[in-house]
DNA sequence: TGGACATGCGAACGATCGTTCGATTCTAAC
DNA sequence: GTTAGAATCGAACGATCGTTCGCATGTCCA
């Protein structure tokens, strides 16, 4: 008995409903909606996941481990202070672009979630944003929670803007993030840019 | 029992439906909890309004117009670049402060009108985010674009964790990031760490 | 062969949604 | 006093929601 056709199904539907959720919003999308845009039947949805919300509660929970890890990793690589940043910013940006849908859905509703659920999701947040509090503070700037918030923020609402297929790529604007909360607009960070012209 | 006039009774619809919205978020507040909230029979908010959607819009159009105004005034008493943006920066947390809930659903819920009147906060939309990208490029940075929303997703980010009533207040926090995006964290303008990638 | 069990789906359930209907009360001008 | 119109609301409408029911399949071991 392979159970490979099971998870290749399941994780269709975490994508498809991934996708939905992202362009529709969660309470504006129904399950007639992931049953035509995945395939499945109706009822069949029943059979892989419990209800909607544990579809969206299993979608911020993969891919909140999913980054959590990553950026682990990724920190792991560096010791400078503003290295280990410039490597968290990094790392976000590139998961965003790598799965844009889920970020999104991470990012926008966050709380949609009730009761245990939305727990257990709240500690996940709470742990990726400790982490980097620590690296902000290491960096030693100002206020480490004032600076972490103000990077999530940045990165976080690239999803209403940014488009990584564009002119600039998600690891030029985290360059440009990075450069920008170590050494602000005019600093010497911005070499992707073209410096600006004197009157 | 006083009958209050018109207007009143509109403004105070629309000041708890927004309350509501960006509490419960706008797919998933019904129009029996606006009725509950408000006072005001479900059936007789249709004489104030034609519908959920149009109250949404309203409120969206409404507060947008308010920060707007607000922002061209709070720009004109200021003519040096830096000074410009700490005063758009400092007036744009100080309406957070001021009106939370209007400006949580401005923020959280764009995407959630529909034809017409999402075309019509859509120009106010990009209105604004020209005024700030001029800002900055006055300031003289790197891309004004990537600088105003990197701005923009610190500010717009914060009622997601800063409340106005805590240690640091909106002042503060616009201070903060304003010298954040002109200085960087350590206030230096980057004369310590050598830039990412050197060449 | 038979039966236990996972997998699948058309159809329907009860609940709740945004909105409207029908009727009543209040206000103000004649 | 009459009446037109604004304001108000209980009740109900049709639509749609998330979920479940009943019943077919397919699969694998006894």
């Amino acid at each position: 008995m392979s159970m490979l056709p099971y998870d290749e199904r399941l994780g269709a539907l975490f994508s498809t409903a991934a996708q939905v959720f992202a362009r529709k919003g969660y309470h504006a999308t129904t399950m007639r909606d992931l049953s035509r845009e995945s395939g499945m039947s109706l009822a069949g949805m029943y059979h892989y996941v419990e209800g909607k919300e544990d579809l969206l509660f299993q979608i911020q929970q993969r891919c909140f481990a999913g980054v959590l890890v990553g950026a682990e990793g990724a920190l792991a690589a560096h010791t400078r202070p503003d290295e280990r940043l410039r490597a968290f910013v990094r790392h976000h940006l590139a998961f965003f672009a790598a799965q844009p849908a889920e970020m999104k859905v991470l990012s926008h509703e966050a709380d949609s979630l009730t009761g245990q659920r939305a727990e257990e999701i709240r500690r996940l947040k709470r742990r990726y944003a400790d982490l980097l509090e620590a690296v902000v503070r290491e960096a030693d700037g100002g206020d480490p929670t004032v600076g972490a918030y103000a990077l999530f923020g940045m990165m976080n609402w690239t999803y209403t803007w940014f488009r990584p297929d564009g002119r600039l790529s998600p690891d030029g604007l985290a360059e440009a993030f990075a450069a920008l909360f170590l050494h602000g607009v005019r600093g010497d960070g911005g070499a992707r840019t073209p410096p600006a012209r004197p009157r």
